[in-house]
DNA sequence: AGGATTTGTAACAAGACGTAACGCCCCCGC
DNA sequence: GCGGGGGCGTTACGTCTTGTTACAAATCCT
């Protein structure tokens, strides 16, 4: 993908500022920087910004309060700097809209690992697999539709999954051959917020395959893999390339 | 957006064409005129148009029809200029496409005033409609006038709504595809100050949708996001099959 | 084989949503 | 004022979804 992202941090906070976007301009991205809620909206309007790493406390309208207005107005991915690492704190970070929170002092690297998986989640792009990029995927004879969040079986039958088998099946289905760990399922399908035991990524497995394995017992799609997770094998052409 | 607007009217009275095109030029916009369909046709093959002003009476074939007939053809956006201000009249502007109405006579200041808005909300707006206080709102075959609180179905009926489902569906309509939490909805349509618990929105949303869903139990409008609020979900008219 | 670990899944529990029913309040015509 | 109707917030309850627990089955290790 030759585009940069191109990320908007806020702060007040000059020396995070600079640490901030010198670190992101290293590793590849587009960085403009504004110190409050009245810089933030001027460079939105004037940019388009794929991401915003946003402070929790800044002068006049506080970080939450800019981030639950950003949601209602624009789709702008958020991620929140706080301070506070409080489980509570956490929450009201994702409470309001923001895609992911970040405590400080925070480990640059850390940081750039959720700039990634958010940035992954919120795009459009296509992950590893590059044929993957229809709205609609189709695998064995099935027609996964993402926009309408429908499926349609090889006999052409709708079935219908709830948001939960819905979510998970195409976390595993655009990762056919891939290994996926239960807590990269959870992450995938459920979003960073979710708190669950990984064994809540088995019920919804046993659902799953309920609904759309010929013989849930003999799963052909969805394959577990023993001490790793559980594997998506659509039935392809597996030679051609 | 450094280039001039190109506006294009079309009245068979002189006083109104000239009266229009010297008020219009002297407000930076380039201005073409026409007195018929005819001349606006050819007007319209010999260059690119951003905005007709068009006159609902016209010799020949009249301005309601010229309107109806530019939205099968092209995305050109029309204000109407009309004599009468009933309400029937207003109606009929919204169901052949126009983008906005004026009546006569009119207020130059506010005609310039409804060009304006017009003419941004078609150019490519940068962000999602955060700014956009368009007049009316259009979305599957729906018309939603705001300044009359009126609301017409796809088939050209009106809808009465009442005003708490009216606004419910302002805040809606004006965030399509952004998925609302109930607080976000609560804020949006009753305002910061109100004081209620999050299911009355649930409620609102029933009846809404007992209004403009074919089915309000298959809702196509206004989905349904578990753990999240509700997100407006107009036909976009680009899936293929 | 025997014990330990991992997975499948039934059963339960805790929400989340839809919505019927109810009642309060405001407004309107008398 | 007063009666009545409509709008809307609240409660209550049924249903659906999904996380958790518990235990059985499968698998692995030695």
């Amino acid at each position: 993908m030759g585009t940069q992202a191109h990320i908007l941090v806020v702060d007040d906070d000059r020396e995070i500022r600079d640490l901030l976007s010198r670190f992101l301009r290293k590793n590849g991205y587009r960085v403009d920087v504004a110190v409050d809620g009245h810089e933030m909206r001027r460079v939105l309007e004037g940019a388009r910004i794929d991401l915003i790493i946003l402070d929790r406390v800044l002068p006049g309208k506080d970080g939450l309060t800019l981030c639950r207005e950003l949601r209602t107005s624009s789709r702008v991915p958020v991620i929140l700097l706080t301070l506070l690492g409080a489980d509570t704190d956490r929450i009201v970070g994702l409470e309001v809209g923001a895609d992911d929170y970040v405590p400080k002092p925070f480990n640059p690297h850390e940081l750039l690992a959720r700039v990634k998986a958010v940035l992954r989640r919120t795009s459009d792009l296509p992950l590893q697999s590059s044929f993957q990029k229809a709205p609609i995927l189709r695998f064995g004879g099935w027609a996964l539709d993402r926009s309408r969040r429908r499926l349609a079986s090889p006999a052409g039958a709708i079935v219908s999954l709830t948001d939960g088998e819905f979510d998970l099946l195409i976390a595993l289905a655009e990762h056919p051959q891939v290994v996926l760990t239960r807590e990269q399922l959870l992450d995938l399908s459920r979003g960073r917020s979710a708190v669950a035991f990984d064994r809540s990524i088995d019920m919804q497995v046993t659902r799953l395959r309920r609904r759309i394995e010929a013989d849930p017992e003999e799963p052909e799609l969805i394959k577990t893999v023993r001490n790793k997770g559980y594997m998506f094998t659509p039935e392809v052409a597996s030679e051609s390339e």
